[in-house]
DNA sequence: CGTTAGCACTCAGACCCTCAGAGTGCTAAC
DNA sequence: GTTAGCACTCTGAGGGTCTGAGTGCTAACG
C-alpha cells in the first residue's frame, strides 16, 4: 500500500491532510507549495493531487474547490506517514492533576478519566466501565434491611464496588448470611465473575436433590448478586465539543450524533470491539459501520488492572481531526487508568 | 395583576399563546380569530394586541410580522389563563410502566424518571440525586479489603446505597469493625447523616481524653465514611430535544445551553431552588437568572421519601413550551417517585 | 363608542443577477 | 519532468426586485 505513492505525493498527501486538519477547508494548490519542504510550484502540485484523487486518497467537493482527504486518505495518513510523538511531559502532569488522587472510587477515576480526555483532546470522551462479567472476585457481604431484603455488596479484584438489592422469598437470618459469604469469599476467591456464575450454576446442578438447605441458599442468593444488569455503562463526557465543528454545523447530522449518544448502544458496540487490542485503536469514519456517526473517527484503546483488560477508552470526533495530538492523549489516558488502578488494589 | 385585563383581552392573550406554542412562529390577527370562540374581525383583534404590547405581554419581532409572547405574557398565562388537568389514566400507565418494577436500586429509579421525564415531554429530563445530608441514616457496615482498606457501605432509610473506600493508618480487625457498626448502628439510626455528623463531632471533642480507642476509632471512621464528596449529582436525560428546537437553531445559543448542562452547576441551584417548594414550581425565560440558559423555562416538582422531601426534578426546555402538558407530567413523575420510594424502603 | 372595512405602509424572505476570487485542467514551452 | 499561461468552472457575497404577510391608521357603521 505505501508504495503505491512515491515520496513527493506522500509529502503532498502529508501537507494536504494537516492543513485540511487545521482549516477545515479544502485545500489548494497553492496553500500546498508553502508548506512543502523542496520547492514546487503549484501546477506541480496539482498533477500530483490529479493523481492522489485518481487512487482515491482526495476527493474535491465540486470543480473550483480545492481537494479534502477521503477516508482512504485519512486512512493511509494514519498507517503511513504519521509518526506518533509521546506526550510532553508538562502535558502528561496536567492530566494527572486531574486525578488529585485520594482514595476515588473506581467509578469516579474513570468519570475523571472521561472529562481530561475530554478536556485534553477538545473532543468527546467516552470509558466504558469494566464488563463485571471478565473481573476478578474478591469479596462479597450481604446486610440485613429488613427481614426479607438483602444488600449485597460485592468488591472485584481492581476495587470496583457493586451493590445489589435482593428480595428473599423466606427469612435469613445474620448467621445464615455470614455462613453464606464466608462460604463464597473462600470458595470462589480469585475467580472471574463469568467463571464464578458457571460454578455457581454447576453446583447447584450437583445439589440439586440435597438437604443442604444453606447451600441452596447461597447458591441463589449469590446468583441473584452477580446477576449485572447495569453492565456495561458508558461514561460520555464532553458532547458539546461537537457543536464547535464546522463539519457538524448542519443540525441533521449534529442530531443524529448526539441521539446516537444518548442511545448508547453504538457506542458500546465500539468500544467494545476495542477490547481485544493491543495498544491504540483508531476507527476513521465507515471503518465504525454506524451511519448515525458518519464522519466520525474514534481513537480508543484498553485499560487494565493487575489482571488483565477491564475496558476501553477514548475518544470520539470528526475524521478531521489532529491524529498525531489525540493518539498520544488517549494512550497515555489508558496507561495512567492502569497504573492508578493497579495501586488501588495492592 | 388578573384586573389588568378584561375577558376579551385574555381569551386573545391566549389564543395568541397557544398558537405560538403549537407553531413556533410569530401570531397575527387573521389567525387569531378562527381560534376564539367569539367571531371578531382582525382589525379589532389587532387592537387588542396593541393595547396587550402596550402592556408587556407581547412583542412583535418587527413591524410586519405577528406577535410573540414575553416572558410577562407566558407568566400570565401560567398563572391565570392556564388551567392544568390531570394525567390521563392511559399516559399515567404508559410512564408507570418504564419502570419495570423489580427491586430498583434508587439510582436505577432515578435514572428511569429523566428518561421517562424526557420521553413524555420531549423536553430534556433533570432529576437531582437526593442530598445525602438530608437523608436518614439506617445501617452501615465496613468490609475489610485488605490489612489497611476498608470498604465502608451505608444505607440510607429511603433506599440508597453509598459506598465509601477509607485507608487507614492502622489496622483493625474483622472484630473491631463488627463492634464499630454494631454501635454505630445501633446510636445513630433515625437521625439524618447531617445529624449523625454533628453528633459525631461532638463526642469525639467530648470523648477526647478519653483511653476508649475502639470508640475513638469508630468515630473517626465514620466521618470518613460519611465524607459524601459524590453529593448533588444531577441526572440529565435528552438533551437532543433541544437540537429539535426551532428556537435553537442559532449554534451559539445551542453551545451555551449544552455547556450549561455539562457543568451541571447552573442546573443544580435551578433544582436545588426547587426543595423548598410545595408541588409544581414554574421558571420562566429569565426568571432563572442564568443567562446561559437564556429563553428557557424549567419546570420542577420535589420527590420525597417517607421522611420528607429527598430531591427535585423535572424537565428543561425553551420557554415556547406546551405548560399544560409538561407540567401534569412533572406533578404526575414526582409523585409516582415518591411513591416508589416509600414502597422500597418498606 | 366599540367594531369593522379599507388602505397605505413596512419588512423579511425568496428569487435572480452579477461579479470577484479561488482553484482547476490543459497546453505548450522550458 | 516541470512550469508558466490561460481558459474555464464554480461558490459565495452583494445587491436589486418582488411578493405576501401583517401592521397601524382612518373613516364609516350600527
Amino acid at each position: 500500500m505505501a508504495d503505491m505513492l512515491n515520496e513527493r505525493s506522500q509529502q503532498i498527501l502529508e501537507a494536504i491532510i494537516e492543513e485540511h486538519i487545521a482549516t477545515a477547508q479544502p485545500v489548494g494548490s497553492r496553500a500546498i507549495t508553502t508548506r512543502l519542504p523542496t520547492r514546487l510550484s503549484p501546477a506541480t502540485v496539482r498533477n500530483v493531487m490529479a493523481d492522489l484523487e485518481e487512487q482515491g486518497f482526495l476527493c474535491s467537493p465540486h470543480t473550483s474547490a480545492g481537494r479534502i482527504p477521503t477516508e482512504l486518505g485519512y486512512r493511509f495518513y494514519v498507517d503511513t506517514l504519521l509518526q506518533v510523538v509521546r506526550l510532553g511531559q508538562q502535558q502528561q502532569d496536567r492530566i494527572q492533576a486531574e486525578y488529585h488522587w485520594q482514595g476515588l472510587q473506581m467509578s469516579e477515576l474513570l468519570h475523571t478519566a472521561s472529562k481530561t480526555l475530554s478536556s485534553a483532546s477538545s473532543y468527546t470522551g467516552l470509558v466504558m466501565m469494566p464488563r463485571l462479567q471478565k473481573t476478578i472476585f474478591r469479596h462479597i457481604e450481604f446486610v440485613k434491611l429488613s427481614s426479607r431484603q438483602i444488600l449485597a455488596v460485592f468488591v472485584t479484584q481492581s476495587g470496583l464496588v457493586q451493590n445489589k438489592l435482593i428480595e428473599l422469598d423466606e427469612e435469613l437470618t445474620a448467621s445464615d448470611l455470614e455462613q453464606i459469604s464466608n462460604y463464597l469469599n473462600q470458595e470462589m476467591a480469585g475467580l472471574s465473575i463469568k467463571e464464578m456464575q458457571n460454578r455457581l450454576l454447576a453446583e447447584m446442578a450437583k445439589e440439586k436433590a440435597l438437604y443442604d438447605h444453606l447451600l441452596q441458599r447461597a447458591l441463589r442468593l449469590s446468583e441473584a448478586a452477580l446477576d449485572t444488569d447495569s453492565d456495561g455503562d458508558i461514561i460520555i463526557e464532553g458532547t458539546s465539543c461537537f457543536l464547535e465543528q464546522p463539519e457538524f454545523g448542519d443540525l441533521e447530522r449534529m442530531k443524529r450524533v448526539f441521539r446516537a449518544f444518548e442511545r448508547k448502544s453504538v457506542l458500546f458496540a465500539l468500544l467494545d470491539r476495542g477490547l481485544q487490542n493491543e495498544g491504540v485503536q483508531i476507527l476513521i469514519g465507515s471503518e465504525t459501520e454506524y451511519s448515525e456517526i458518519a464522519g466520525c473517527s474514534l481513537i480508543t484503546a484498553a485499560y487494565s488492572g493487575k489482571r488483565g483488560t477491564l475496558g476501553t477508552l477514548g475518544i470520539i470526533g470528526p475524521s478531521r481531526m489532529p491524529y498525531s495530538k489525540v493518539i498520544p492523549i488517549v494512550g497515555y489516558t489508558a496507561s495512567l487508568v492502569s497504573r492508578l488502578l493497579d495501586q488501588e488494589s495492592d
